[in-house]
DNA sequence: CCATTTATGGAACGATCGATCCATAAATGG
DNA sequence: CCATTTATGGATCGATCGTTCCATAAATGG
């Protein structure tokens, strides 16, 4: 059936390491010398696999994308409450503080950040994530006030919104270098924020 | 006392035009060609009067912090009261949503985002900036404590940085297409948490 | 074993990047 | 008016950008 020479590199790990790059080195920075070395192939394969920058950018956004939601759904699932789920997740966040993690940041955030509202694809995926993760928290926030945490007389869908921004703004923090006694502080009032 | 041929633009204005091209396309994003076409000078003028790009970034970064630094610095002074300062801060910016001024975001968050960590002069201006707004705004909790609408053992300087993260998640939001009135709800939450 | 198909390596493309250089313009002090 | 000093416009630099193209390698089906 398939004929031709067989490519001799994995489609899935070259994309995965594509990701990594742009997401320590944004959308424009990356430059293709970058991704072709971090993805071990050459020029016409990459052009060939992928298209080319702005189509392998948007596959990096959707892997990134599905691995995180995928991950916290699974995670807010498993957890004995929606709360606890909110809580473990930003207090981790906060504990990456100083870390090369945190330096990151996140690929979406990021991505948001640099594109803004551009009229491309990639900014549209950016938002659409962003608003992914809202709709996750709002899951939570659902949960939580049916499992007695939260009460039930608040708006949940401004309660997620306030959560999307908590974690877009520490994670600027963690950025800019907060160190992680500030970090716990700052997500321990978010927490509270959350609860009345 | 002076010789040789004057400049025929104001450093001044040449100055504020290029910040505006870093505000919006960013540090790496703005070419000299877009920056020379806002100043409105040539090639050898923006070398001779402002070194290099990264210079030129510099001074835009320093005009950007003192502006904003200053203007909220006076208008918190001028305030009837430290928390009505700072709700109507919060409230204005959610009110920019949709608008071309929210889509521009804030210089600092915006350079904090793209530059990280870095170890150039930039991304340390970037971070010395974050840790400026974190202080005024350390200073507006501390005023409200005094004024009775803050209770007085709250830890002002959490507060500070739990604000200070508000803004910049705030300004995510509004780049990736927030209305206003979920970025109403989510500044009364982010206010709520101040109060108690 | 040959014709066909696909992948690969690398040269090369035009465009643009930030930066430098030089001839010329336009002011000054003497 | 001339010598000097500084600013300006524009050509030009080497490097790098994303992308295309072509010769070659390596597999297949017949």
């Amino acid at each position: 059936m398939t004929r031709g020479r067989p490519i001799a590199f994995s489609p899935d790990e070259a994309a995965n390491a594509a990701m990594r790059v742009f997401w320590a080195r944004g959308y424009e920075s990356a430059s293709t010398r970058d991704l072709l070395e971090a993805m071990q192939l050459s020029r016409s394969s990459l052009y060939q696999a992928f298209g080319n920058k702005e189509q392998l950018f948007l596959e990096a956004l959707r892997r990134y994308r599905e691995s995180l939601v995928g991950r916290l759904g699974r995670r807010l699932v498993a957890a004995p409450s929606a709360m606890a789920f909110l809580a473990g997740l930003f207090r981790e966040t906060a504990q990456e503080a100083g870390s090369e993690r945190a330096a990151l940041g996140c690929l979406i955030f990021n991505s948001a950040s640099e594109l803004g509202q551009h009229d491309g694809l990639p900014s549209q995926h950016a938002r659409q994530s962003i608003a992914a993760i809202t709709a996750l928290f709002r899951q939570a926030v659902a949960r939580a006030q049916a499992e007695g945490d939260i009460a039930p007389d608040r708006d949940a869908d401004a309660l997620a919104s306030y959560l999307t921004m908590g974690m877009a703004g520490l994670r600027t923090l963690l950025k800019s270098g907060v160190d992680a006694g500030q970090a716990g502080q700052v997500v321990e009032l978010l927490l509270d924020g959350l609860r009345r």
